[in-house]
DNA sequence: TACGATATGGAGGGCCACCCCGTTTACGCA
DNA sequence: TGCGTAAACGGGGTGGCCCTCCATATCGTA
């Protein structure tokens, strides 16, 4: 969200130049986080963007509001697809393929899973629609359903899901074939979240 | 291993003051890291210990080898649990108990974890027995006896199950009530090891 | 065109990992 | 016990990082 996107009237739209180097700077972010995952140096994004260090943060306050940004469409697809598959026939197989998409969003988008992770701890307040609140609210509805459906264990949460799929993603980040992994861990984890699977013994 | 305890006969003792410094640092490494985690300040590390900087890269060359150094006795620990209970006469059992031993001390001791899950890939050649090969070996056994007795799914492997214990346990290590969080998530991944669990639905 | 508001980025501070190399120390032997 | 030497030490340097300040440049408008 550019801010001069907003809603609110009392705002001015950013100056051309600032709405240049706004771009510039998502873009640069965008290849080295790619290359070198979530925790890539501000500073050479800023160098990337021909744009000096101040410039970078003062756009982007914090790596986690340039995460945000970097990511926020690819949210806002995965929550699209959460949209779609709210209508799905069965619940169960519904939230089940929804877990999957994020998972191979987090996979395929190096520092994804990160930025949703510490949205979740440590995002700063007074920073509305984060990605990790949009996220949540989109699996929240599936997760409802599917457990209406009785598809879904009632004490198992949205948060409990997602926490899970991105730590699958982010153990397997630094994998050579990550994708793989990544998956046969999420079918092994989801296979636990049905009401009628056996009894673990844990402990 | 300390480095006069290796078996090779060529190879000197170390010297008193050596091995006086290696002990401090090795304390100090674990006070801080208890505080602040995996990524805790070398520096700070080779502060507290009343030694130069250069004394501390010098008996641990990477962060990866203190973090072995500091974390080596509590996977000693794990392993000696993990041959108890291999004479255990329920193997389902005795894997998920193990595998709980191993999320309990992955959660209470910060940056085990992290040490542990680092050292699958990075982990520099030419350095042996590794946390992470260590364990891998303790749990291997306990997994095959289980697949035997038919309490765990012949696919599934010891680096899946570890991987998924520490990822949780990773993902969980900046939340306040993280051992809640992790017995939850833990619990709902492992009921899918079982081999007549339900058949996930999943993609 | 000229002016005020806005945006910029180089320089600098604090912190860190890691290394170089002159100095100190412990050990083994006479 | 005293001494020579190999071994260990650690101060200080280098370069990188994150972040902030403020003198300067630029934009949009009257």
């Amino acid at each position: 969200m550019p801010p001069d996107s907003r809603t609110t009237a009392s705002v001015r739209p950013m100056r051309a130049d600032a709405r240049r180097n706004y771009d510039r700077i998502l873009t640069a972010a965008a290849e080295a986080i790619a290359e070198q995952g979530a925790e890539a140096s501000l500073e050479e994004v800023a160098r990337r963007a021909g744009v000096g260090s101040a410039t970078l943060h003062r756009h982007f306050p914090s790596r986690q509001r340039l995460l945000e940004a970097v990511f926020r469409d690819k949210v806002e697809d995965l929550c699209a697809v959460a949209a779609d598959l709210a209508a799905d026939p069965d619940p169960g197989r519904a939230l089940a393929t929804w877990l999957g998409a994020v998972a191979r969003h987090a996979v395929s988008n190096r520092g994804l899973a990160a930025s949703l992770m510490r949205g979740a701890h440590d995002g700063d307040p007074a920073w509305g629609a984060t990605c990790h609140t949009m996220i949540t609210d989109a699996g929240a509805d599936l997760l409802a359903r599917a457990c209406r459906a009785n598809a879904a264990r009632p004490e198992v949460s949205i948060t409990d899901l997602l926490t899970l799929v991105n730590a699958i993603c982010l153990a397997v980040e630094h994998d050579p074939d990550g994708t793989t992994h990544a998956d046969r861990l999420l079918t092994l984890a989801l296979t636990g979240i049905r009401p009628e699977g056996p009894q673990v013994v844990n402990r």
